[in-house]
DNA sequence: TTGATTATTTGATATGGATCAATTTTTAAA
DNA sequence: TTTAAAAATTGATCCATATCAAATAATCAA
């Protein structure tokens, strides 16, 4: 687990109020004054690509911001089977922001930079910062909402539906912090696509085959995906 | 959707007060002196076996916490396929207290009572008592914890392990609000738990029949189940 | 570059759980 | 009670997806 801490706590005053991703963010609701005491709770971390963030049997004593890369976070069964819970974005958060164990492990994919709060700092900020807690409690329920959709897609839809609804959601998520969203960059493995959806690698790639072969998509390279018909491709899922 | 309002403005001043559920509920924060403010935001209403609280394409206008019974979430896609997100227990929240649509419909298994919340008044309540806020964050985190717990049953156990989990789950949930867990009473019939576990009844069915077979259980009666080697059961799922 | 490793696609076969169907049990109504 | 309706069990068969296997493509290190 190396980690590189990559500003001072002298420079680091100003870093909340240079950070592009902070209109995405739980820390949004902070106004400018607030910013200099915030960017003091926390600090910033790079990982590179597999690297881990923490593990899901240890002590949580971190929530983490990310402002580049994504972080997938899953969980392990006693025999090895992995299911990844989520592919994070920039402006997301992970971790915990109360005592006891991670309930899932974070990994980096590709290069990461990490906002890191630690939970005690948090927790007192909070107690300052009505705003903060809300602007928390409203993006946690909205984790709630999107893990309550993925229950839904994980119980009753099929490999067909799972694809199709899995390459939309990553072309709206990267709409949503203004990127390109078309072609769709798949930033991970056909594994972890797999690992993701609950299903194997073979039956996802057949599945993308499948909607290449009826036009619906164009796979430019195996991580880059071009969505041909977006109206068709939303009709397989819903 | 009937509703009976069960108390007056008047009397309710100390509804909370001798609420029996209050100690496992997000208001469980309150000092004895806010339970009459906050016994004045709220009412309390009765529902029948299968009455509909809300509909999923509703506009969100209420939270509900629940004081005795079950309720079910659960999604529908467009085929009429159902996902049930989650059996909910006295003390559980649900609903939303942000503005927008539900994310799910609800529904009473048995006799339920709730405790009703308008939007607005919580919200104003919330930015007057931090305690709260930072109550309903974590409870609202708890819930996620066990959403995410939800998507690894779904996306990477056969129907054994979540027949096994399921019935665990049940008894330990049953234990945390000081009820009986051992015979478990499942409220729900065959049918929910298959739309619950993502499976169908008749497999459902056939894996009791299995965990009966191999005395792992009883089965008193179908809503009875009597677990009889706890450990074996645990084995089976993790 | 070249070989080695890792990722992806495609094919053949197996299987867990779905589906279809019938029977039994339980619950509710008359 | 008796009957009807709903819920649960059990059996037979089918199919979507897993598994096993091989070929191809992309990436990385020397």
């Amino acid at each position: 687990m190396r980690e590189a801490l990559i500003e001072s706590s002298d420079k680091s005053t100003t870093r909340c109020a240079i950070c592009k991703i902070r209109s995405y963010s739980f820390c949004r609701c902070l106004h400018d004054d607030q910013l200099k005491i915030f960017s003091g709770i926390s600090t910033e971390k790079e990982f590179k690509d597999k690297e881990t963030v923490f593990l899901q049997q240890e002590d949580s004593k971190h929530l983490y911001n990310i402002t580049k890369g994504n972080i997938k976070i899953y969980k392990l069964l006693s025999d090895g089977r992995i299911q990844i819970i989520g592919f994070l974005y920039p402006g997301d958060f992970f971790g915990s922001y109360k005592k006891g164990k991670y309930n899932y492990s974070a990994e980096a994919i590709g290069d990461v930079r990490l906002c890191v709060f630690k939970q005690e700092l948090l927790d007192n900020y909070l107690e300052k910062n009505m705003n903060l807690a809300k602007e928390l409690l409203h993006m946690t329920s909205h984790e709630l909402t999107l893990a309550q959709d993925r229950i839904g897609v994980l119980g009753k839809m099929n490999a067909n539906e799972r694809v199709a609804k899995f390459i939309l959601n990553i072309s709206e998520q990267r709409a949503r912090i203004g990127w390109q969203n078309n072609p769709v960059s798949l930033p991970m493995i056909r594994q972890d696509i797999a690992d993701y959806l609950g299903l194997t690698l073979e039956t996802v790639s057949r599945e993308i085959t499948r909607f290449k072969t009826s036009n619906l998509i164009k796979v430019m390279n195996a991580k880059q995906i071009f969505i041909v018909d977006k109206e068709k491709l939303a009709n397989v899922c819903h």
